[in-house]
DNA sequence: TAACAAAACGCAACAATGTTACAAAAACGA
DNA sequence: TCGTTTTTGTAACATTGTTGCGTTTTGTTA
């Protein structure tokens, strides 16, 4: 555990010790809240915060999207189609420059091979990038 | 307009023209903030907040990732296995019922058509349901 | 191992975002 | 127009995320 944060350049602290067993125990994504959870109130939420900053930056985790909070809101496709069967499975770029997020209702997302037993009600695709505007 | 409104079994208030005219003349994904900006501080922001529910409730409005804020983390591929190569573009899957989000590791996101002139530099593919241990 | 510079930490204060309760106002069917 | 139901505004609160700064810890070098 210690030679995972020599790797990737991070300082051996007591607090990411902790941090990294967590997510190396229990393998699953995990918010802010659930490590601190996990780790308990001793260590201040302000550190927790920066540790899990710098476990991204130095490329040990990596963000997983969450559907709970912060959203955008878009219209439905059947919005403007107002005969047209309701479906909103499709994909939808975000522009890391300008901010805009737009539909891209002409791209369904792929049917994705998933664990037995698992049973898929919604899914959310984004892609992040540049725009057309904003890629010079 | 009003019609969409009628159409959703919503009633017709002001405010609920102001958001709806929001998003049919910018076409694009906003976030609560965004449209708060648009309709002015005179709306207030419990207000807005309802209206993004209803409409969402209703079938006006469906949810877009968006990757800002209110993230998990998940290990990187590469952690347990300290050789190879660098890749997490694989899609997350949350449970409804424990909220558990773990990586489908073996499921990479497929290509998707985008519009020309676009660059993608990342991207997030969540599926949403029932996890083994919950679906029954 | 002692000293030093850089990095990480804890704390306080703040900003932004989201929720709940309740009374006043507006919408809509009768 | 009346009366019921829904929507709205206000206030208060909870959660989440950020910034600044002084102190502590880490790891390197003498």
């Amino acid at each position: 555990m210690e030679a995972l944060l020599k790797k990737h350049n991070l300082r051996k602290t007591s607090g990411r010790l902790s941090v990294l067993q967590c997510f190396l125990e229990c393998g699953k994504a995990l918010s802010h809240g659930e490590v601190q959870e996990l780790v308990g109130q001793k260590m201040d939420r302000v550190t927790l915060y920066r540790i899990l900053q710098s476990f991204e930056e130095n490329g040990l985790l990596h963000k997983v999207p969450d559907d709970q909070v912060s959203v955008k809101y878009a219209l439905c496709d059947h919005v403007h189609d107002l005969d047209h069967a309701h479906s909103d499975n499709h994909a939808h770029f975000k522009c890391n420059s300008c901010g805009d997020t737009v539909c891209l209702e002409e791209s369904s997302i792929p049917e994705i091979n998933i664990p037995r037993g698992f049973q898929v009600n919604q899914s959310f695709l984004l892609l992040e990038g540049l725009c057309n505007e904003c890629v010079d």
